[in-house]
DNA sequence: GCGGGATTTGCATGCGCATGCAAGCCTTCC
DNA sequence: GGAAGGCTTGCATGCGCATGCAAATCCCGC
């Protein structure tokens, strides 16, 4: 290879051998990696051969360390088993790359609390923090404050603090689904709920139950699924054993709505949506496989993760901006799991949507 | 809140800030984070209380500038869409973050050239590199050889420089399917390519028709899928349209094989296994659903993460330490995508696996 | 009661870089 | 020709922490 020196580490380049080898102070070598820096062209010309000769990169560490900015992101991430994360992952991870930040990705364990974990990645003097699956304790968000530390909470509210977010229409994505269920004629609704106390399930509850009550409608059946595969199967395959069986299933999210059409079709022959109408909430992954056709309420993963980045990095030019909780717009997407209203869908673009006759704002 | 201090930034709490309030030096409140340090335990008791007065935690950054190990691992990862890559990462992210490292997570465009971004995450003097889908340009190999950084591949090896490695059994692999699917009777093969020039795709390749070729078969029609799911949907297009359609397909990885499933039946009404057998590779995610029930080889995730983690922390305790290529085995697991032959199946635990007669170690 | 070893502590320094400041240089204009 | 002003440059310093070294303290046995 073109590389023959010695066998292990072979001690990084500094800004002080690139200096020495282009004959100009350390500071030129700093200036000429720094934009907007003043240099002359022909300083920085000489600067940069030199560290191209002995292959000089500025350790990042050492910059964090002068400038007190760190260019990393922390990240929390779980459920990664829920397709719709890992795509806010990449998308997360290429936005805020090409703005110049990385990721310190973390991953909570689900059981665990995270907040010994959040210590660790608060050391690390991010420049942010995105809670992407993962609810704040109080007292993180009050250590995050007092450091001046902006967070973002992604698909997620909290209530015990003041914490800006990101979220889809986890309400009217409720409210809208229980309009088009009765709109669908059936007559036992369920709803399966992810983890009791995200904000996403109980926003999307309080939407679904909220109508349905205005409605004069009886309030649906109900099971957790937790956000898990096997914990959603399992709630499925208790509301699908009752003998007053629904006639439709509200599922959280798509992740567990798959888990919910495949035992319904295949340990229970049911088939979607005759016998059961599915509709889940996310838009994502292998919903829209033609074997599960799921009728879902988009969170638009795009805008989410745009603003989502804008925010970041306007709270981190300005950590005294306010708090801003914002909701992208998103549609109920109506594919084949559950029953067609005879009238109600306009089909927008290469797919067709639920449009309310009128609604009220929420 | 309890934190009624100024409105924004807050400077942090230094190590001097601590020392000066419990009465000791800098260094004494150092050695109280630092494990193994010689410290009465008293004067720890009394540092960790001053500590938990001011909120202060060591910054990472400048432990890391003194120290030279920064505790970061730079971790690449594409193809989130493949199931198999969030589950890694997951993986990978729990066990390195059970033994005190932290992953930079970069993404690079399939499309792009990884090499710019890597540089960066040299920047960050990470203590390694995981690649999890991205091969390694030699010049960049080179680089980290001569900087002392390990550098190991995940699901991939390279032929261009000699960086260690972790795989699965991809050769024996590609050579049980070839000769499980001709032992079930099927006279006309395809095989639908991930990326050429990755090498778990070459490697699936070269087992598979290499196993045929010694047996006396006819070459396989072969596509392109480039692990993607609509380049490896309209792959099976082209297949499933030929007038010698053929009646088995061994799709490079499961994320493929799903897409093909798809266009199989949903697309040209073909019955599976009656019509089309489908054999797929990892073993992950939906591939297990009902719904697919896709006969893959595994790779077993948390033996190769496993081995992946341990890997790393060797390397990076012994950075002389000579390369190495670990391959977990794996096993081809039978389900229903697949016609079973009259023979050569075996159960294991609660799966049915293929059992080759005896086959030469490869 | 005292010397010697073990333990603990503080001092000083450096990790690699960014940056305020003042000195140096060149251009320009009267 | 000289001075003012703009552009470059180097010097010195500090970011927050770890650590070698020497000083200080303690404990123990004789």
């Amino acid at each position: 290879m073109s590389e023959p020196r010695g066998r292990s580490t072979q001690r990084h380049a500094t800004a002080t051998d690139v200096a020495r080898l282009a004959g100009v102070s350390q500071s030129a070598v700093s200036r000429a990696f720094t934009p907007g820096a003043s240099i002359a062209r022909e300083t920085r010309a000489r600067v940069e051969d030199a560290a191209r000769a002995l292959g000089y990169r500025p350790n990042a560490i050492a910059r964090s360390l002068t400038t007190r900015r760190s260019r990393i992101i922390g990240v929390a991430a779980a459920y990664l088993q829920n397709h719709f994360y890992p795509d806010v992952l990449e998308a997360l991870s290429k936005g805020l790359q090409a703005r110049g930040y990385h990721l310190l990705l973390f991953t909570p364990d689900a059981a665990r609390d995270a907040d010994p974990l959040l210590q660790e990645v608060l050391a690390w003097q991010v420049d942010a923090l995105i809670l992407a699956s993962t609810t704040l304790s109080s007292a993180l968000a009050g250590q995050c404050r007092a450091a001046g530390i902006p967070v973002l909470l992604f698909n997620r509210t909290s209530r015990h603090a003041d914490v800006s977010s990101v979220t889809g229409e986890n309400l009217r994505g409720g409210r809208l689904i229980a309009e088009f269920l009765v709109a669908g004629g059936h007559k036992r609704l369920a709803f399966i709920a992810g983890i009791e106390n995200s904000s996403t399930s109980r926003d999307r509850e309080a939407g679904f139950t909220g109508w349905l009550a205005e409605h004069g409608h009886a309030p649906p059946l109900r099971e957790v699924g937790l956000y898990d595969f096997e914990a959603a199967s399992a709630a499925a395959r208790r509301l699908l054993a009752r003998s007053d069986r629904p006639d439709a299933i509200f599922v959280a999210n798509d992740h567990m709505a798959t888990a919910v059409s495949e035992v319904a079709r295949h340990e229970f022959g049911l088939r979607i949506p005759r016998d059961l109408s599915l509709v889940g909430f996310d838009d994502t992954g292998p919903a829209r496989w033609p074997s599960f056709s799921l009728t879902s309420f988009a969170q638009p993963l795009h805008p989410m993760v745009d603003a989502a980045v804008a925010m970041v990095c306007e709270m981190i030019e300005d950590p005294a901006a306010p708090t801003r909780h914002q909701v992208v717009p998103g549609e109920l997407v109506v594919r084949g799991s559950a029953r067609i209203p005879p009238e109600g869908c306009v089909s927008r673009g290469d797919a067709l949507v639920w449009r309310p006759v009128q609604e009220t704002v929420v």
